[in-house]
DNA sequence: GACGCACCCGAACGAACGTTCGGACGTACG
DNA sequence: CGTACGTCCGAACGTTCGTTCGGGTGCGTC
């Protein structure tokens, strides 16, 4: 069910063809909802027919399990990739969330999809998806632990980084990237400030 | 569409009933979302047929209108009660968080709910539900803005408030009522002490 | 005792749903 | 040239959806 069945030979551009119908109905299911999102409006919005989704993806969970899946694991990896060479905690934090708010402006509606049915998927689905949700929050988990090694610590780890995630998840509620004045870079950079200093904080950073 | 058309002569339990009705209808939306739940469902887990929700409710979309409404307007209406007599800037904020993280303990489902398909209902409907949302989101916002009411200020107010429920509400995503170890008010008091001072902060309020 | 109305339901309606079936078209390879 | 297979689709299947219809029951009022 989950497999990608990658054996089976493949036109050249089968690939990206995919990933253009997951584009699509990423951003249908951002927009109405995976229940009410059918297929029938994906494939209007795709260049494929009803019928032919289907040669791509075996059905209509799987193909929020890839949304779901891939988002979670560029994330990720992207991540890993922008902490190279940064040794400074709170830069290393800072990066941890200009990398998540990036995303969100270049996937918008995946993260959003990503946000709204976290428990939509069920079994081995769900668990795979979850796994990588779990490593990319440990690994800023990880971050917000270094901030502050010192023990008999104010505030909780866990949840602080749970709160700097509903941050920078639930901005997909108020932002417009058209309409808006800041720029993504901007917004996380407050949003790291507010994070380590607070609102009332007086020393500018 | 929207009106409640109370004009109707009402058995006494009418009330009652409904409130029920949508107790119930928000448990199902809660956890399978919006556009999946079906009335037929709602009907098996209430004591009514499905012909019968229709005597209280005149369609599906009103049930979620229903739904949010009521929490936004109870969400303003305590906010605004619990608010008397307290003057102090930063313990009115503590109080707001207090308010919003005790009304999710008590309702959690119509909060998730409230989250998850804020752009489910449309026209006027939606717009009804809009104001009352605006209305509550700015006594929250103006309750930040007197926290710091010098100018030139490091953060920008609207964002730092929008940041703060981003707090405050995605931890429906997280908080498990019967598996947690902290309580509702510790979790609001650290959301506060987060969102006032930062994480790294030193002293203790 | 009869009429009105709030309350409630079984059964059905038409529409929309996810998915499948059988086959058409093209290209690569023998 | 023939055949094997990847690509793609129109049409249909069986199911479930939100809502409605027609009527039944019991209580309050005259």
């Amino acid at each position: 069910m989950l497999s990608l069945d990658s054996a089976r030979k493949r036109t050249p551009g089968f690939d990206g063809k995919r990933l253009h119908l997951l584009k699509v109905a990423a951003r249908v299911f951002s927009e109405v909802g995976y229940g009410s999102a059918s297929m029938r409006r994906i494939s209007a919005e795709t260049e494929l027919s009803l019928a032919g989704i289907y040669h791509y993806v075996a059905s209509k969970e799987e193909l929020l399990y890839w949304i779901q899946y891939r988002t979670f694991d560029s994330l990720l990896q992207d991540l890993n990739s922008s902490l190279e060479g940064i040794v400074e905690p709170k830069q290393r934090l800072a990066t941890a969330v200009r990398n998540h708010v990036r995303h969100f402006g270049e996937n918008m509606h995946e993260l959003k999809v990503c946000a709204r049915e976290l428990e939509t998927l069920e079994g081995e689905a769900y668990d795979a998806v979850h796994e990588r949700r779990r490593s990319y929050f440990e690994a800023v988990h990880q971050l917000v632990k270094e901030l502050q090694p010192e023990q008999g610590a104010r505030l909780d780890s866990w949840i602080a980084t749970a709160n700097l995630f509903g941050m920078i998840n639930w901005f997909y509620q108020w932002y417009d990237a058209g309409r808006s004045q800041v720029s993504l870079d901007d917004l996380a950079a407050q949003q790291t400030a507010l994070f380590l200093d607070g609102y009332i904080a007086r020393g500018t950073e």
